[in-house]
Formats: C-alpha cells, structure tokens, sequence
DNA sequence: AAAAAGGGGAAGTGGG
DNA sequence: TCCCACTTCCCCTTTT
C-alpha cells in the first residue's frame, strides 16, 4: 500500500506539469469533461488518486499494479506506473554519509534540508519540487523535530506532493532507529535515554499524535496484504454485528506497547478470527474481509459486546473517536486544541472522512463532507448545543461538556 | 473573479 | 404514529 502510495503521489506530480493525455490510464473514468478547466481537471485527478488509495476495493489499482509486476513494461499505456519501491532506510548509514545525526530531533534546518533532499532525489523528484520545498522549510525555519512530530497534515502543508512519501520515509527511519541496537549507536548520534524514560519524548506533543500509548506492529514484521499473510490476530466473533457495537478506545492488549508519533494504520494487517476458537484458519471468505479497511480499528477488539451497546453511530461521537485515536484518525481530523475543544478535518480527506461515516452507518452510498457537515451544524443549534460555531474553515468545536 | 467552504430551511429516511 | 438523528437537496452568503 505505501509502494501505492508513492508510485499515485509520482503521478499526481507528472499530471501537474503536462496536460492530460488521451491515453491515460484515467480516460475511462468520466471525470475529465472536455470543457473543464485544466486546473480543475487535476485537482479532480488528484483526489480521485487519493481516493483510489482509500479505497477499499483497491482492485482497480491491484489489476494495474498486478500487470505491470507481472510482465513489466509489456503495456504502454501504463508506462506512467512504474513500479517504485520504497528505499530500506539505514539511519546509522545515512547519517554518516549525510552528516546528520542520526536522531531527527536533533536536525536544525539544513541538516533537515540536506535529508529531505537526498530523499526526494533517491525518489527522483524534479528540482523544481525540491526547490518548492527548500524553500518553504527555509522561510519557516522547519527543524527535524517537527518533522517528527508532525501529523499528516502538516506535512501535506509544506511538502504537498511528496508529503506521503516523506513522511513515510521518517516513519522508516524512526521506526529503524527504535529497533537499532542502541549500543552500536555512539552517544554523540543518538538520545540514549533509558527504555522507560524514552516514551517521554512523545508524550507532549503538540499534535494528534500526543497520544501516551500508540500500538504498532514492529516494522520487521510487517507482511503484504497480497501474501495473505498476515501478523496480529485479532479475535472476531463472526455472530457480532461490528456495525452496531459501541466504539470504544479500549486497545488490543496484545498489540506491543511502542511508542510512536508517526503511523500509518496502512501498515497494519488484521487477521479475524473467531473468538474462543485458539486456531487460525486460512479459509476465510474474502468478502467479507474487502470492508476491512472502513471499520474502525477501535472496534476491532478483544472486546466482546456486551454491556453499554450503542444501537446506531452518533456522528459527534464517531468524530470524537477518531480524534482521540490517531490509529484510525490517518490524518483526516485532528485536535486543534483539544483543551478547548476545537478540531479541524483535512481538506484534502474530508470527504473519505465523510465516506467512512456513511460507511459506519451502514449505508450503501458514500457520503460528502458537505452533507456532513450539515449534520455538523445541526449541532450548534440552541437546543443541541453540542458544538459552537468556529468562525474557520473546516474547524469546529466542541462544548466543554462533550470533549472527552 | 472564481472556487471552496459555510450556512440553513425544508422535506425525507429509517430505526426505535 | 411519533420522535430522533441525521440525510439530502438546494440555494444563498462568505471566505480564500
């Protein structure tokens, strides 16, 4: 899903600097009408990539991607998709060669820029991209340690068409330094705290990803969707409707502890299986699987459904879970304040948040954010009075009563 | 100036 | 049958 990822991102680069070609891989999708202005045409290519790596049913992309690894270079028309994998990534290595030190926080300015140029230039991203970028880090004096810290947000704000990829790329090398071997890192490179104490770096973090306790799976273990293997086992009582259980923040005990601010629920595989039933079995039915991806992995647990059962979703309450579980969040909302309750969506994923809410619901059509967000200010009315009016785009807020 | 987002009335929907 | 919590539609206003 990440070499998706890149490989989309790769393509909505190109789309910006030529027009449109008849022969592209998007002709059969009726989005491009011959009257609509090109800037509008791409920003249409461009959420329809997003989309399509959202999607659930990424057989679309799955058939493309199928061909062209199975029998590269046979189809012309889909020369465009080539077939990109993402750098290993070896701080200790990288470091020395670049001259940084090999823990982010510690990178002022042009030890940032130094990586995020070598990066992007392993990527093969144009100079003109690169000069964007420099520039934008430069003006605003952007360090390393934001880097670290920063939600998917920030980084489509400064570095737009190669936000994903580099943020992807920091994930790697934080994650690679959590499992280096922190003696064979010299004191100069590295922060060296004790085990317990290093979670503390995390946890006043100024972003959605403040959360003291984040599951992730180790990166050594992770496993492709299309293998069909996969790492954690999730108990699943197939009798359960999932869809009207009640959210919850509970986690899976069984997921290791790691502390980590930045993550992708992509890179995490789910196994269902039933509950009380200590074997794993291979012969799942695949459909039920393909919605995997648009229920809330809060709802995922080990948690059986009894007690407090909430009959239907309530939107407020399925924002709220999202905003305090950066797991499922993936960058569509996030805490602007949380102490005041104000939140904001990401323009760019406010309607896949949308999509995910009808999904939650059960419904068969995909809602829009505007239809949302009519719902949203319902809550403002005198008599709800769970939201107030925030004066900004996309921002909303909670009453003090609602902020959990 | 144009596009995106905000806003809200009003009618509709589906479960309880 | 009514109520609730949206959902859909539509059209106007404000912001960027």
């Amino acid at each position: 899903m990440r070499i998706l990822a890149f490989r989309l991102s790769k393509l909505v680069e190109k789309t910006k600097k030529k027009p449109i070609e008849e022969n592209s891989i998007f002709e059969e999708k009726s989005f491009i009408a011959a009257e609509e202005p090109v800037k509008r045409k791409q920003k249409r290519m461009e959420q329809s990539l997003l989309d399509l790596l959202d999607s659930p049913d990424t057989s679309n992309l799955g058939c493309l991607l199928n061909q062209l690894e199975n029998s590269p270079s046979s189809d012309s028309t889909l020369t465009d998709l080539q077939v990109y994998q993402y750098p290993s990534v070896d701080p200790v290595s990288i470091s020395k060669e670049l001259q940084l030190p090999v823990d982010p926080h510690h990178w002022d300015t042009s030890h940032l820029l130094r990586w995020v140029e070598w990066t992007l230039r392993q990527a093969n991203t144009d100079d003109g991209e690169l000069w964007r970028i420099r520039e934008q880090l430069r003006l605003q004096s952007i360090n390393g340690d934001h880097l670290t810290k920063w939600s998917a947000f920030e980084y489509d704000r400064i570095f737009n068409y190669s936000s994903e990829y580099l943020r992807q790329q920091m994930t790697n090398w934080l994650q690679a330094l959590h499992t280096t071997d922190r003696y064979s890192i010299t004191e100069d490179f590295f922060l060296g705290q004790a085990q317990p104490g290093y979670e503390n770096e995390y946890m006043n973090m100024n972003s959605v990803y403040n959360d003291p306790i984040i599951y992730q799976q180790p990166m050594t273990n992770h496993n492709n969707m299309a293998t069909g293997q996969e790492d954690y086992v999730i108990n699943y009582d197939p009798s359960v409707n999932y869809q009207h259980m009640s959210y919850t923040n509970q986690r899976t005990p069984e997921y290791p502890p790691y502390i980590w601010p930045l993550l992708d629920e992509q890179n995490i595989t789910i196994k269902r299986e039933p509950i009380n039933s200590g074997s794993s079995d291979s012969g799942e039915s695949s459909s039920d699987d393909e919605d995997d991806d648009f229920v809330p992995s809060v709802i995922r647990t080990t948690r059986k459904p009894t007690g407090t059962k909430r009959r239907h979703p309530i939107l407020y309450k399925f924002i709220l879970e999202h905003l305090n579980d950066p797991m499922t969040s993936r960058g569509y909302v996030e805490w602007v304040n949380k102490s005041e309750g104000l939140f904001r969506f990401n323009s760019r994923r406010k309607d896949k948040f949308a999509e995910l809410w009808s999904k939650a619901k059960g419904k068969k059509q995909p809602m829009t954010y505007q239809n949302m967000a009519r719902a949203l200010r319902n809550y403002t009315r005198p008599n709800k009075r769970i939201m107030e009016r925030v004066p900004k785009k996309l921002h909303y807020k909670f009453v003090p009563e609602f902020i959990v």
